[in-house]
DNA sequence: TTGTAGGCGTTATCAT
DNA sequence: ATGATAACGCCTACAA
């Protein structure tokens, strides 16, 4: 105990107080078959006599090329990405099958226009691939990754580069023709996005001014609706908080929608909350709808579109760490699951 | 575009091109005061024409030690880990301080006993530093990491090491005066733990089975409430579900308690919804109580300890990349926060 | 099955 | 202000 030099402690120490080659070593660590097991298991008992853990992933890295690491691109700020419990169950996925492949996850920040310090941050991480989440996924940084040689995984199709998705225009479709099928004809859409002074914002309603999925699933929702009203509006990332003070503003007007979409389940529970808070019955009063299908969704209730969240970040890992993996653009399948919070819409 | 062979341009191909040393181009980077501006803006002019993007994380690191990411070592399934709001606030601070120190955050999850291969991902993980959290402040890989070199800050104090933490046993004392006062004497205590057969665990009352902050808590706890009888249920490791599952079976019993004490609020939120399922109305009926003061406790009136989360995360990054940060054994202020959550023992 | 040699890209040290 | 040189720890040929 103490401060000690550390890790001068190296494949030549152990080599020479056994009085093998370093190869041996080596080998010993990255091909067991390539020596004898007698001699391997001395080579580890003595290894961990001596405190020796193992090669050094610099050394490795920089001889090998691999760093054993997979980057996840994330957008907005860590706290409200985690506070997503999609982003958590697309990570969860994600993490178990890069972990499966002898690697780890590195939390990278996609740094905003002009922040200069954050890009090379993510310009230099040492890592084999990266997998970015739908909020991040056409960051301009990815490119230049990919040019390094890092293997890039989307979050959103494109004509270049690997990538697992869902047809977000289906999504909506499915949503507009179940809402139509109701009646609705008065329908205000909660994303998450930038807010102004007052805490909500409202946003062109064709949804040129949210991200690509964000505008696919408006684009596919409107497509079944096509004589409704629409109104687009944002309040924040942290989409609890964001969805509920978007709610708010639009339940409180005159013309009060007969359904609120969110964009997604997170943003959805506040919806949820502010209708309940205004006394109304989702279902009854109010229709309100998410996508996703989080595990909240069922509990409370909620209509939704399902997506493979989990299986989504299992196949990110597995086309980032696996760069033999035969299918390289996968499109999974989505299913809408009406619960109680939509229904007919009343006459007012 | 085009798999071309990636990085074969390096500082020397930078070097060659601009009839200059390596080491200058190395200075471009590292240590601009040592070198003209004008070399040093041509330099970076060049290296963005044919696509050099800085020095590379493995060469760098294993010529100077360093690798600028910091690991973050988290007990459990990394889905339970970021299911838990206090995780994900701790983690938001701690990658907000990391960031400006120019580094990353490496997920690193704790292996159980005998995870052979997961113990050399740890093991062999290249960072600088790793911060741990509650559940897993007590790992056994750490030692072997600490003799390695790599900075060990821990959130629980010890004999050896830095740590950022709070006085368990002073908050579990906060509580315990608070519901002595209020009158209460059947407690049941929620703990994140293994769950058998049916779903529900009863613990030894003194907290000897649960991880030591958790066992800190309750001695407090108990300090204060004497004459009380106490019983100890776990019910997993997903925080709202195992608080969710652990009251249901309290509550169902013949001889319900009248506080039900949650370990962390995360749990505590579980118990909200167990008892509001009954009927129970939280501060008059049956007195619930958390731990940390997460966001949504204010939003569910839930009677608490609150700790500074987020300065925690960030403190811990600061010992974690800094050194030289003078203090680095930190104890955090806490503080009972009384919610609507809490009342008078009912008579029954 | 085991050993030898060279180099991966960078930075520290010591010159100039 | 700039350059030459020598490691850093490991892995991949190739040789024995």
């Amino acid at each position: 105990m103490g401060g000690d030099t550390g890790s001068a402690v190296t494949m030549k120490t152990l080599a020479e107080r056994l009085g093998v080659s370093v190869t041996t070593i080596s080998n010993a660590y990255s091909k067991p078959d390539r020596l004898s097991a007698d001699l391997r298991e001395q080579i580890l008992a003595e290894a961990k006599a001596i405190g020796y853990c193992g090669p050094s992933a610099a050394g490795r890295a920089l001889r090998s090329g691999r760093t054993d690491v997979c980057g996840f691109l994330f957008g907005g700020q860590i706290a409200e990405a985690f506070a997503d419990p999609y982003t958590v169950a697309f990570l969860a996925g994600l993490s178990e099958t890069v972990e499966r492949f002898g690697a780890s996850v590195l939390l990278l920040r996609a740094p905003a226009d002009g922040e200069e310090s954050e890009a090379q941050l993510l310009q230099r991480a040492a890592i084999d691939a990266i997998v970015t989440c739908s909020a991040s996924s056409d960051h301009p940084g990815t490119e230049v990754l990919a040019a390094r040689g890092v293997r890039v995984v989307g979050a959103q199709d494109s004509e270049s580069g690997d990538w697992v998705t869902i047809n977000d225009t289906k999504a909506g479709r499915l949503v507009g023709k179940h809402l139509a099928r109701l009646g609705h004809r008065r329908i205000v859409v909660v994303v998450p996005g930038d807010t102004p002074d007052d805490g909500v914002a409202e946003l062109p309603a064709d949804g040129s001014a949210c991200s690509r999925f964000a505008a696919e699933r408006i684009r596919g929702l409107r497509e079944k609706l096509p004589d409704a009203s629409f109104t687009v509006v944002s309040a924040g990332w942290r989409p609890k908080q964001a969805g509920r003070l978007a709610a708010a503003h639009a339940l409180d007007q005159q013309d009060r929608p007969t359904a609120i979409v969110a964009i997604s389940d997170a943003l959805a529970l506040g919806v949820l909350d502010a209708a309940r808070e205004r006394g109304l019955v989702p279902g009854r009063d109010i229709s309100i709808v998410g996508f996703d299908d989080i595990p909240d969704a069922g509990f409370v209730g909620l209509t939704t579109v399902r997506q493979p969240i989990t299986d989504k970040g299992r196949l990110a890992g597995r086309l980032a760490m696996d760069p033999d993996y035969p299918q390289r653009r996968i499109t999974l399948p989505i299913e809408l699951v009406v619960r109680s919070s939509t229904g007919p819409a009343p006459r007012m």
